[in-house]
DNA sequence: GTTATTGCAAACAATTTGCACCCAC
DNA sequence: GTGGGTGCAAATTGTTTGCAATAAC
């Protein structure tokens, strides 16, 4: 049961499932005015939203503030420094078991889920009292 | 090897521990200045990036793009509702182990971790094609 | 032709920054 | 007295909204 998809929302689930990787709608605009669509950023942000309630898109969130979206059977889930801001990519992710079974439990029906691990990478654990001369 | 805190990161760690869940800087900001306390807005952000940064509190955003801060040892995850926003904290948190795995493997010191679950509550997820009447 | 979608510009909200003042040591 | 910490107001940034023009059916 396949919702239509309007022009534009088609266009980014495209770009999205092309590129395989999270991007951020500022990002996604640029690209896609480059590839010469004519698109408005407000586009972007409004059929972004309306594919994330259909399930299809999921965003995870930077710390800066800043949303980045992928298609949803992305299943990649980082390890970021909280002080230079650097993002790990993570091979691992123990949490499906679990997810099938909030499903049931809370009567939710789970489009997708974001695990982050925060903490600081060894550049920037730098070992208290002395600064890294480097 | 604590390091030492100003008077302004002291008493927002003393709130975020007294109260033991999750708060967003404004609200924390109203809060101690209801307590009394004179406090600028700037100082309760610049407090709370120097306290995530000492590794003893941590940050989620939600959706909306407000940032929830707690004290780091609070371990609850969420399961949110794409469309309402409603929130719904949940127990289990099968990801301890990896943790440990992660930190020796990559050479990085993890302070927290964020899980959440993203979907349709039983409310929001219509049957599709009508509406609830309500 | 009617209705939903789009683009642009203006509006918003959370957060950050500049800067003068104040406090701790 | 000096240097970091603080408060306020202004600036910034990602995102959202109003509205007239446009495309879809």
């Amino acid at each position: 049961m396949k919702p239509q998809r309007t022009r534009s929302q088609q266009r980014i689930l495209n770009l999205l499932t092309k590129l395989n990787r999270a991007i951020s709608a500022q990002d996604l605009y640029v690209e896609l005015r480059k590839g010469g669509k004519s698109i408005g950023l407000a586009t972007v942000y409004r059929s972004l939203e309306t594919l994330k309630l259909n399930g299809v898109v999921q965003m995870r969130k930077l710390p800066n503030g800043e949303s980045l979206y992928s298609s949803v059977h992305e299943d990649q889930h980082h390890l970021t420094c909280l002080n230079c801001g650097k993002s790990i990519p993570i091979n691992e992710c123990p949490v499906h078991q679990l997810e099938t079974k909030l499903q049931t439990n809370h009567q939710f029906k789970i489009y997708y889920h974001t695990l982050e691990f925060f903490g600081l990478c060894v550049r920037c654990d730098v070992p208290n009292t002395m600064e890294v001369a480097e």
